[in-house]
DNA sequence: CGCTCGATTGAATACGATCAATTACTGTGG
DNA sequence: CCACAGTAATTGATCGTATTCAATCGAGCG
């Protein structure tokens, strides 16, 4: 099928029983009745460019994804145009769960790189919540996973000094993207501009710069390729006064 | 029962089925079936005093709340002391849920006025997505919703202007309040200290007061009795170029 | 080659932090 | 009833981090 607005749709290349991303340490092992459902519950799969919008704030969409490939940023916009990035989307994480849930997006994402969508209808939730509890619960869980990142975030945001939030945000998204493993013999590269971290961290541009330089001086980072790479995280952690992800294994819709 | 660390255990004044909250219209009406059974998922209730801790970042709560009547707020500390405010709990708002869910707590929640708890027992939650998919979907909704407020809050850090950011926090927390019926005749009093919002907006304490001091001269809230009350919430919002929150009815558990 | 996009840098400014008191209010004990 | 301690609000002065303005630079592209 040919693509319109940067997307195109197709019926399957990856079927959920050979899904490329379940079998990875991160996710959690699922009982054949659930993958079963979860295989009929896809209803195709979406290829997006970069730069693409994938979902829009203000609309009400019948669908919902999942990542099989590709990077994404979740983002709200004010009225006069300042940007706030909220999160970003790697692998493994749902798209879309609160418009479908709640209605209207009142985000919207946009993708940072090509990727490949799982697309899933919205009308059917309800069936999964009736016959499937623990994939239901599984869904909750990923909402309460989101919160929590949105809480760090946020802590970072208001009680972090620039260079802390810097160090903090590229450790962040470094691990997240290790623990799908995006890294292969090379560190993870991670495809985004300085505008998204000022605008995730915010700080103006130009400070952003400065900051990310000093990161770049101090050798905790390399910027090239048009994105980020990670080469001290240890230290990026220590620097930030994070903790690291300390997450286990998670459910994967 | 003799009260403790600032908190008392009773079994039950306030039975589901004459729940004070329910009636509202900020909340949607139930199945006869589903009110049963959240009837006996509650154990009890749990009064606590002003300033007592609720749950402790690091613990792993056996229960989850609903909040029956007070305020508390639910924040995140840093080693060195830093704290971030991640958002406020009132009336019929749920406690403890990323804890359940997810095990061990990661922010913890004070009461900013003596509270009354609902308290359920995290045991029974599966249960519950076994038997009342309604309900679990409910909480799903919950989890989606306190994360579109996180969202919006860290717009608000990210990108308002200390005046700005002020007026939204007061706009925000009032107009919530009104939904759950906290305004009688008089306007709302939102019990927190400008040591609060400073801790939420990610400002120094200095800071806030010229800035709410603002507002105050401005007539578009007043500060007494230990709290703030909105008098002007139409033009708080358009100073914050905020939108409101546009909610319609939700569950309560 | 000229264009565009993203990164970079210097300079001037401004917003918010920090430091340092002072004031107002509340509850407590003499 | 008053002195006192503790908490919260307030204010002025100074300092510094981050913003804004204004260019420049470099790589990729038609």
């Amino acid at each position: 099928m040919p693509g319109q607005n940067g997307r195109s749709f197709s019926s399957r290349q990856y079927p959920c029983e050979k899904c490329p991303l379940r079998p990875l340490p991160a996710f959690r092992e699922f009982e054949k009745q659930e993958l079963a459902f979860v295989s009929t519950f896809k209803k195709g799969e979406l290829a997006v460019d970069k730069g693409a919008t994938v979902l829009v704030e203000g609309s009400h969409s019948a669908h919902l994804y999942t990542v099989l490939s590709g990077w994404a940023f979740r983002y709200k916009l004010m009225s006069d145009g300042r940007r706030q990035i909220l999160n970003y989307s790697m692998p493994g994480d749902l798209i879309g769960l609160q418009g479908s849930l709640m209605g209207e997006m009142q985000h919207s994402i946009e993708a940072l790189s090509p990727m490949l969508l799982c697309v899933f209808e919205r009308e059917h939730l309800p069936e999964l919540y009736r016959n499937h509890p623990g994939l239901a619960y599984d869904i909750t869980w990923i909402a309460s996973r989101e919160e929590r990142m949105l809480d760090e975030n946020l802590l970072s945001i208001g009680r972090r000094t620039a260079l802390e939030r810097a160090a903090y945000l590229i450790a962040f998204i470094s691990s997240r993207a290790r623990a799908v493993g995006l890294n292969g013999k090379t560190p993870v590269r991670i495809p985004i501009t300085q505008q998204h971290i000022a605008d995730t961290l915010g700080l103006s541009l130009v400070h952003t710069n400065k900051t990310i330089r000093k990161l770049i001086d101090r050798k905790l980072i390399v910027w090239r390729d048009g994105g980020c790479e990670v080469i001290d995280g240890e230290r990026l952690r220590e620097l930030a006064r994070w903790e690291g992800l300390g997450e286990d294994r998670r459910p994967l819709i």
